[in-house]
DNA sequence: AATAAGGGTGAATATGATATCACCCTTATT
DNA sequence: AATAAGGGTGATATCATATTCACCCTTATT
């Protein structure tokens, strides 16, 4: 990408600014306004030149027609998907009802490749903190049925759900808790894996 | 929150479907044609009627003046601070120094109460394991130069970052490690207090 | 039967916003 | 000395957009 002088790197954080501000793109009167320009072709040459070198996209006879392109990660917009923080979990086929969604949280797009079958969990309990997952931590699950030895899965037994890592002993599958002082659990009669814990998120509390 | 007519709840989801694919909020001409209507003056009293009822914000005689507001996290922008990843950490004033910044990275907001005085680290090793910190785990650090006993913190020694629990023994301050196979850091000559470890985020690999 | 409210039409009007022209100044570059 | 490029002014023409008015239909509510 072409560098931008310094007069015009001003102007495009000055763009940023306003869209942050007014939640929509500035018209070019506003932009002229902020630069404390006298003329609006000032602005107008600014936006042709920003669109040219590829930091914005500016579509003509459009008012707040200007879309500001990803720049090293200076613009943040668009970059998270939001997911389903699910309280209760049960049994019932769809993990996902209504009744079960609490809230829908923002997350990152980097921890996940797509959001399609990804839920969030808040952890209770310290049985898996040798795992690096601590009482209160949420986790980003991605919803599917089975999963490989090794994995820390979320697994449904008799209606509760609980994270453990996903092992084996003597051929059978087993729920082991990170932590000596849990028991792992031998599933009994009937248990599910519900989805595959894929990332992690932790707000200390300041 | 006053509820939406089926009829209000379609023209509310078109407006932010809108909003999704140009980036910008709509024309009342725009969204008169998504709609389906032949005259402006629906799509008018609709957005008199959703901005009455607390849905959106709507300015007058402004293109595009319109706002969507939170929604049960339904609209999932502006949630989200844009924090510097911080790759070498130098002794130096500035840590925060335009070379030292990787990139910039998206974090919830509601990691954090404010943007302010905070940068992110990639944490390498495994001596912070037990306090739930692992090896490759983004961590949200508060800039400052104090913190209490127990804090885990950003300490700098002989130019070089490291995470530690905030500790003391014998009226001394030191580093304490997470993990009983390394050594805790009684920090010799200079040393100093970078940062407070506020958040965690952690991206499995898949 | 009368009324209110949601939903809609169509057209005239006012105004906000964009586009473009000619022209100016300064600082490098050739 | 000539030229190009960044940066700026001011005015005008044109277009996009928003506003408003009068009027219509349907479905509940009183």
């Amino acid at each position: 990408m072409k560098k931008l002088t310094r007069r015009q790197q001003e102007v495009f954080e000055t763009i940023i600014c306003l869209m942050k501000e007014q939640e929509y793109p500035p018209t070019i009167k506003e932009l002229t306004e902020r630069l404390g320009a006298a003329s609006r072709n000032t602005a107008v040459k600014h936006l042709a030149m920003l669109d040219r070198k590829g930091y914005i996209e500016w579509k003509k006879n459009t008012a707040r027609g200007i879309k500001v392109l990803e720049h090293k990660g200076l613009l943040d917009s668009r970059d998270e998907w939001s997911l389903p923080l699910v309280g209760a979990v049960t049994a019932g086929m769809p993990m996902l009802a209504e009744e079960n969604i609490e809230r829908y949280m923002p997350i990152p797009k980097y921890l996940l490749q797509v959001a399609e079958r990804h839920f969030l969990l808040r952890v209770r309990g310290e049985s898996m903190c040798n795992a690096g997952i601590l009482n209160g931590d949420l986790v980003v699950v991605r919803s599917q049925l089975e999963a490989d030895i090794g994995d820390i899965v979320v697994a449904l037994l008799e209606n509760e759900a609980t994270v453990k890592r996903l092992a084996v002993k003597d051929g059978q599958r087993y729920l082991k808790a990170e932590n000596p002082a849990f028991p792992d659990i031998f599933p009994g009669r009937e248990w599910s894996i519900q989805g595959k814990v894929v990332a992690l998120m932790r707000e200390t509390v300041v």
